[in-house]
DNA sequence: CGGTCCATTGACATCTTTCAAGGCTTGTGG
DNA sequence: CCACAAGCCTTGAAAGATGTCAATGGACCG
């Protein structure tokens, strides 16, 4: 483990990252011609929004909370498949065809629509566009690759603390007593992202409760005690840190603590 | 079990689409514009692409042969996180920060290398270009969908199912015998990108030599020798089937058998 | 106040990994 | 052509982790 304390030395730069998350890497806004194409949606829990509409290849945009993309196949439960958060954007032609896709706002939020094909007509005339685009999808990509590292590699522990890290850093705000965070799914939703089940899932949170890691919550929010340590009980958490960082459209922490 | 059936059928669909895969959806062709700027690759086993060069973003085409995306997380163990076929887009800033990731043809092959601002500007000028990356990464992105959820719901047996089915649609030739295809991996990379232990493929493996499902294979061949009860198996068979059918953009098996 | 939904927790069954031994294939050198 | 070494694959037994089922408790809603 001689990499542990590095690990947590890391996290601790990561937190004050996120007190100061403000002034990150500095990105490319997205650029406001998409606004005048795309219909705003707010969202709210249990909606689920039409991947595609009469056939019409769609695009959505997330400016604030977070989507869920789920896949349920044919025989199999169903697999929150990933996380879409402010400054993502999705396709309806990234969801495999004969499988059940559903995309559901997991809380409020606001979302852009248009038209998959104004979308692309709009980053061919408009290189801000382009270069906005070519971001977000490097950046959500980044992500699922994680994931995917996280589902194939990780053990139970290991994956629910790499997803409270990752909403910590994405959603997260700092408060004297920790770092507290919506928790804008419940039980069954996180361990349908996490690929395990609800059962385990609730005693793993017990047990990093015990290990004072992170604090008891009210329904629907969490607060992470000790960031540090959380972040040195990931393997991803440095990766992790390093895209919200970098990603980080626009803060999603204020001075609000 | 009521849709086993459905599946099975489904299934043998899927073999005589298997066999006609040469006038499968027209696609759009790598527009030859392309071809101009590339570097072209050989590949061969046990080398690695650099995925950034000099700290420059650069973009990888597959023309042959199949690319394995490895991803080491510190404290864990390798992950393959992607299976990059014939006609697929790889751009370096896809790879997470701070992240070992290691771009390893699986075997010999051909890839075509250019600097990520090169095609970017292609993409600016020429729609084709344009076209052909967006189909290439909804195809991609379908399929990491998929992965995503056999790494998150399905059982080892069905990940490993799920794994030859797809193999099957893409590098398979058709015999009297069954579906014949390389085996471009060894146990362990197999065994890391489903996920799982070495000892426990080869368990399955031979589970399924015994259920008369695949043949006894030469080393780095495998032979499925009853495709529609192999695709029975795995709840992606139809959506692996579909994305194979509208991906591929030049048909990998011939007319050879 | 009672009902419903969700979370927690224990006991137990199942699946998967680990460790270790042995067999098979491949390549090398006599 | 054969013997040997190295690497990979297979397989068993035991340990460990995770899933399943069922009972309990708590929060929210009417």
């Amino acid at each position: 483990m001689a990499s542990g304390t590095k690990t947590l030395s890391e996290a601790r730069k990561g937190v004050s990252a996120l007190c100061s998350a403000a002034k990150g890497a500095a990105l490319d806004a997205l650029p406001a011609a998409i606004g005048l194409q795309a219909a705003i949606l707010r969202t709210r829990r249990g909606q689920t929004l039409a991947p595609s509409f009469d056939g019409v290849e769609t695009a959505f945009i997330v400016r604030a909370g977070v989507l869920t993309l789920q896949l349920t196949l044919p025989d199999s439960s169903r697999q929150i498949v990933a996380l879409l958060f402010s400054g993502d954007v999705f396709r309806s032609n990234f969801i495999p065809p004969h499988a059940e896709a559903t995309l559901a706002p997991a809380g409020t939020g606001e979302v852009w629509r248009m038209r998959l094909a104004s979308l692309d007509k709009l980053a061919a005339s408009d290189p801000a566009v382009t270069r906005y685009l070519d971001q977000a999808l490097a950046n959500q990509m980044a992500r699922q690759a994680l994931h995917v590292a996280t589902l194939g590699q990780f053990s139970c522990e290991q994956r629910v603390v790499t997803l409270l890290v990752e909403l910590a850093l994405r959603t997260g705000v700092s408060l004297p007593s920790g770092v507290a965070f919506e928790l804008p799914f419940n039980r069954k939703d996180i361990a349908d992202y996490l690929g395990l089940n609800p059962d385990t899932l609730s005693r793993i949170m017990s047990r990093l409760k015990t290990a004072g890691l992170i604090g008891h919550s009210e329904r629907n929010r969490a607060v992470v005690r000790d960031f540090p340590a959380l972040a040195a009980r990931s393997p991803a958490a440095r990766p992790l840190l390093e895209i919200s960082g970098r990603g980080r459209i626009e803060p999603a922490l204020g001075g609000a603590a």
